[in-house]
DNA sequence: CTGAAAGCGCTTACAG
DNA sequence: CTGAAAGCGCTTACAG
C-alpha cells in the first residue's frame, strides 16, 4: 500500500492523467461531472501530489534558501523573529523555507544548492558590506533579497532597517530632553555594514548640533556593555545621555549604572537602538527605537515571491522607518 | 546556456547517461579513462546534477524537517541554539533543513509537505504531552526523533534532557549548602511535559529529604519571574535558596532581589535549569544546571540521520546528561 | 471539454 | 567495464 499516484486516481476515475493534473491546477476548464468524479477518486485513494516530481516537470523546486548564521549570540532576538516571520510567509504562498546556518561553509552549501537546483530564490540575512554571497547567487541567475545591503547594491534587491534615520532619532529625543553631552556606544564599523552607518549618521548628527563626540567601540553584549559604560562614565562623569546600539549592550549599560550608583533615567539617560524579545530581559523597560525586523523579514519575503511569481518584477530597495518606543529610561535632564 | 544536464556531459564524453550516473554515484566500477573524460566533460561544462531529478528517480527528498514553533519568546536561546546544531549536523550529511515554525498550522502544514512526499524525516522541537503531530507521522510512515517526549513514546525515538536529574542536582547542591527552606519557581506543570516531570522530581527531592514544599507557578519570562519571587520573598522571609526553571526567570529573581535589598548569593541562593546564551544578560554570572540542547539536537539529527541512512535501525530513546554550572548565585547559607 | 504523448533529469535493473 | 531502456510522477504543448 504504498502512495497513489496521479495514473491511479485518472485510472480510477476513467481519465487521463492530463485531466487530473488541470482539475488539481485550474489551468484549463474541466466538466463538473468529470471534475466531481476525479475529486471523489482522490478522497477514495487519499492521494496527494508529489512535491518532487511536481517540480521536475515544471522547473521549480518550491523551496527558498534563507541564509541566516546561527551562531551569533548577539542577535538572538533578531534571529527567532526574522526566521519566525520569513517562513509563516512562504509558508502561506505554499514554499517551504530551507535554513543555511553556517557561517563558514555557508557561501559553499548555499552554492552546491542553487547549483544542484534545489531552490527556487535566496533570502540573505547578516549582510555583510562585501558579501561574498551575492555575487554567487547572481552568477547562479538565482533571485534573491537582502536583508540589510552591501557598500555597491546596484541590480540587487534589498530591504534594510533604516539605521541613520534611527540614530538620528534618538540623537534628537536626547536633545529635546536636554541632553548635550552624549556618547554612542556602537559595534566596530568594520564589523557590519550597518555598524559602519550608524557611526557616521551619529557624527552627523553630533555635527549639525555642535555636540561633542564620544563614540567608544562596544561589542552587542551585555558584558561588553557594562564595562565599556562603566569606563566611560568614570572617565567623562558628565555624560547624562548614552544612545546604545543594541539591547544586550544596553542591559550591560543598566547593569554598570547600578554598579555606579547611578539612577536611570534620572542621573543618566540611555536610549537604545533595536528592539527585540531581548528587551524583556532588562531590569526596566528599555527606551528604544524599533527598527522593526519582523517587518523587514516580511516584506524582503514579499519581494521575493513577487519575483518568482512573475519573473520580470524589477529590483525594489526598501528602507523601514523605524519607530520611537517610550520606555522609562530617558528623562530630562536635570 | 540553461544548465547542463547529464545527457550533455555523456555526450561530450562520448559513453552514455548511465555510465555518467555511475561515475558520480560510484555505485559501479567505471575505467580510469574513461572516468577522467567524464570529469573533464563535468569540470568543462560546470554541470551539476539536479537534486530534483535525482530524488524523483531514487524515491528520496533529501531534506529533513524541523518543526520548532520560533513565536515564544521564552526558549530564544534554546531555539537558536538547537535549530544551528540541527543545520549543521544536517548539512555536513548532504540533507537541508526545512523549517516549520507555525505552532497553529504546524501540523497541518507538516502533514502537507510529508504528504507530499517532500520530507525525508522529521525533527519535532517543542514537544508537547500529547502531541497530535506525532501521530500524523506515524501515519505517515515517515521516520521522526522528538526532541523531548511525549506521555506515551511506546515506538518512537526521542533524545531529552533529563530533567529529573537536573531538579534533583539543584536541590542536593542547595541542600549540601545548607540550605533548608527552599522554593521552587516553575511553569505550570499543564504547560509541557518537561514542566509536569520538573514539579514531580521537586516534590520528590523534597518529600526525600522532609523539605517544605513552596512551589510556586512562574511563567518562563522575567516579568514573570520578578513578580512571583517578589511576592514570595515577601510572604516566605524564611526562604535562602530558589530554584528557577529558565533563565528569563532567574533573571528576574534577581531583578526582585535587588528591589528588595536581598544580595546575591549572600542574603538568597539562586540555582536554575537551563543554561543558553541568555544567560549573558543577566546582571551576575547564574549558577545553574546546564541541560545541553545543543547535544540534545546532536544526538537527535543522528538518530535520524541513523534511521534514514538503512531503515532497519530500531527505535532509540536517550535521555542528554545534565551538566553543573558554576556561577555567582549560590553559596552556603549564612 | 478531453486525450495521447513527449518530456523534465536523473537512477537502476537487465544484458552483454 | 559499458550500453540500451524503462521508469520515478508529474506538466504541458499539440490535437481533436
Amino acid at each position: 500500500m504504498s502512495r497513489a499516484t496521479i495514473s491511479d486516481v485518472a485510472k480510477r476515475a476513467g481519465v487521463t492523467k492530463a485531466t487530473v493534473s488541470h482539475t488539481l491546477s485550474g489551468k484549463r476548464p474541466v466538466a463538473a461531472e468529470t471534475r466531481a468524479r476525479i475529486e471523489a477518486a482522490i478522497a477514495e485513494l487519499g492521494y496527494r501530489p508529489s512535491s518532487v516530481a511536481q517540480r521536475l516537470a515544471a522547473g521549480r523546486s518550491g523551496a527558498v534558501g534563507f541564509a541566516y548564521p546561527l551562531n551569533a549570540d548577539e542577535s538572538l532576538g533578531e534571529a527567532t523573529e526574522v526566521l519566525g516571520v520569513a517562513e509563516a510567509t512562504l509558508a502561506s504562498a505554499g514554499y517551504a523555507l530551507v535554513l543555511f546556518g553556517g557561517a563558514v561553509d555557508g557561501v559553499a552549501a548555499l552554492q552546491t544548492f542553487t547549483e544542484r537546483g534545489l531552490l527556487d530564490g535566496v533570502l540573505l540575512g547578516q549582510v555583510t558590506s562585501l558579501d561574498s554571497r551575492t555575487s554567487v547567487l547572481a552568477d547562479g541567475g538565482i533571485p534573491f533579497v537582502l536583508l540589510g545591503r552591501t557598500s555597491d547594491n546596484s541590480g540587487m534587491s534589498f530591504v534594510d532597517t533604516d539605521i541613520d534615520e534611527a540614530v538620528e532619532m534618538c540623537v534628537e529625543r536626547l536633545v529635546v530632553s536636554g541632553h548635550q553631552r552624549l556618547a554612542f556606544l556602537h559595534e566596530d564599523a568594520r564589523r557590519s555594514a550597518g555598524a559602519s552607518r550608524a557611526v557616521h549618521a551619529y557624527e552627523r548628527a553630533c555635527a549639525r548640533r555642535r555636540l561633542r563626540l564620544v563614540a567608544p567601540v562596544c561589542p552587542a553584549s551585555t558584558r561588553a556593555g557594562q564595562e565599556v559604560a562603566g569606563r566611560l562614565l568614570q572617565q567623562q562623569g558628565d555624560v547624562t545621555g548614552l544612545v546604545v546600539g543594541g539591547e544586550g549592550a544596553a542591559i550591560g549599560v543598566l547593569h554598570a549604572a547600578q554598579h555606579l550608583g547611578l539612577r536611570v533615567p534620572q542621573d543618566l539617560s540611555l536610549v537604545c537602538l533595536g528592539k527585540t524579545a531581548i528587551g524583556n530581559l532588562a531590569p526596566q523597560e528599555l527606551t528604544c527605537v524599533d527598527l522593526r525586523h519582523g517587518e523587514q523579514a516580511r516584506q524582503a519575503t514579499d519581494i521575493l515571491l513577487e519575483r518568482l511569481g512573475e519573473g520580470n518584477a524589477g529590483d525594489q530597495q526598501v528602507l523601514i522607518e523605524p519607530r520611537w518606543h517610550e520606555g522609562a529610561t530617558l528623562a530630562a535632564v536635570r
